[in-house]
DNA sequence: CTGAAAGCGCTTACAG
DNA sequence: CTGAAAGCGCTTACAG
């Protein structure tokens, strides 16, 4: 790469102080440099293509504008419209965003951080993976600012924001047995991260409003590794049971898709004879045959939010901020029983 | 944030020079010291946690191990699927990737490569905006490492990993008129990008081969700003058509995911009464009912090696790589007529 | 009003 | 073999 100019440089040329090329340049203590003088080192500046080096700012004020962003898998469609809006709410604030992918794994998760931190991001915003209480913890110890996003760990006291994932199973199940629906299956993932915990307690406890506790055999929780085949595999047990399922709660959108994708070669017909609904949903959910009834994600207030109150603990107050927003039923094609 | 132990505060309680601790923590010059003081350095910088400010590191290095990624738009497939290619490629190296969003908008594509430039990247991975060619002269000329990726400027001596879309193209229409298709539209953007512009080349070469010239009402192109709406209008013109076209090929992944969720409220059945093609695929094409047929995008191959490109370019050499990759068509199941 | 000087936390050529 | 010293490119408290 070529030399790039430097302060130093506009200095010499003008016949300045560095200093003095600085605070001009800064717009700061205007009022006691003389026009003509700043004048030439702007003038100077463009002449000579002068940018700021960020990194020597960085090492000197001890920021970098630069948060760190640790989702589950950037290629994900969750993970990367979150990624585009915390990246635009950034970016009014004049902060770029580094990111990483933990792929719900814990190691990987703390080997992420540690980079991040390594580079002097300001601060974090993180979808914590299963087991990795201990590092953000390390964060706290370290008075790291981070704010948790999606999930979190209800018995620490942290910043989060996070939809009422309880609630939002709830509705979904309300919204199937006001349906008609008698006998409901789950299929979700076989974690203790703290989301997919509270969809499946929202999910039995609906049922048991309603009267219909919950078979063991209606729930499938599938391995996050192996997610796919696991979903067919559930979707075939759901419906070959002696009294079949007569409607299906995915717990995520990546499982909705798997599952919609194969129910496409199945003579079963959505929703006459199966219903579904789907937590979070995305393009795919959308172009299926009877695009699906979903709990809307608030995605944008989720990332707006998380960033905001990053912002505000990078920039002071010690307060933390606790954040459970209110999930949306949106009635698709996929429960309206003929 | 908590005060961060630096090699000063290793040295002091160690009692040798802040050079010594860097030459042990670095592993350099390792048979110099002696074994006693290089242990007590270890276990002091693990005892007081140390963790290396890379800032510092590369003020001093001129080189932050840092890639910029500059995509149209993070939180649409194709992009963020890139990125996840690109970051774990990256990382093998040891390198951390900043992101931004373009929105194919040449103002905000500037604003955003200076911005990386500010932050000292060692080089930029870039998706081209229209009109921005300038910009990519820019960077020529100040000797900034970079590797377009998608698009390119043909006339430009650049680095560059694309599909061959031309080939994509004419591929795709080969394969509709073989499926008997006689009226085959092309939905696209209207725009100059390079990699839109071959796909156009390569329908109307493929049709003109086959002696079937396009007619100009079979060629709908949609401005990206407002792409959903006119994607219906595109669709409902080309059917209602005095002779309507018999097959459709949408020349991107947003096209068609608009187009399927548009079909799915139409009594027009897929592939008995309209066959469709989409160069690029997704989730969303994967759920319709008929799955559709396209050209794979060599997506893997494409961030792998536009990451190793930029690396080398980095890291020394001066020679020029331009990579068009083989599309790859996969037959689904919206063309296979009855 | 102005600018020299110190210092952020590292690395490494160089002197002893 | 060892470590002091210089310097990366900035910012800003401080002295004049």
């Amino acid at each position: 790469m070529k030399k790039k100019t430097s302060l130093k440089d506009i200095a010499q040329k003008v016949g300045v102080s560095t200093a003095l090329v600085s605070y001009v340049l800064n717009n700061k203590k205007e009022g006691r440099i003389s026009k003509q003088i700043a004048e030439k080192i702007r003038a100077t500046a463009i002449e000579l293509n002068y940018k700021t080096n960020q990194i020597a700012r960085s090492l000197k004020t001890n920021k970098t504008y630069t948060i760190g962003l640790v989702v589950a898998d950037i290629a994900n469609a969750f993970s990367s419209t979150l990624a585009r809006i915390i990246e635009d709410e950034a970016e009014k604030n004049n902060y770029t965003v580094l990111f990483g992918s933990s792929d719900e794994n814990a190691q990987k998760s703390e080997k992420l951080i540690n980079v991040l931190l390594d580079r002097q991001v300001d601060g974090l915003i993180i979808a914590p993976v299963e087991d990795t209480a201990s590092q953000i913890v390390q964060l706290q110890e370290n008075e790291v600012p981070f704010v948790l996003i999606d999930r979190y760990f209800p018995d620490m006291k942290t910043n989060y924001v996070a939809m009422d994932n309880y609630k939002a199973a709830h509705a979904a199940v309300s919204h199937l047995i006001n349906g008609g629906n008698k006998r409901i299956g789950l299929v979700t993932f076989k974690t203790t991260i703290f989301n997919i915990v509270e969809r499946k307690r929202g999910y039995v406890t609906a049922l048991k409003e309603y009267k219909t506790s919950a078979k063991r055999s209606w729930i499938r929780e599938v391995s996050i590794q192996n997610a796919q085949e696991e979903v067919r595999e559930a979707i075939d047990q759901l419906l070959s049971l002696s009294e079949p399922v007569d409607a299906i709660l995915f717990s995520s959108n990546l499982l909705s898709t798997y599952a919609l994708k194969y129910l496409n070669t199945l003579p079963v017909k959505v929703p006459d004879q199966l219903n579904i609904v789907t937590i979070d949903q995305s393009d795919a959910s959308d172009t299926f045959y009877a695009p699906l009834t979903y709990i809307r994600q608030p995605l944008l207030e989720m990332g707006q939010l998380a960033t905001k109150i990053l912002l505000e603990s990078i920039s002071k107050n010690n307060k933390i901020t606790q954040v459970n927003l209110e999930p949306e039923l949106v009635v698709g094609k996929s429960t309206s029983k003929v």
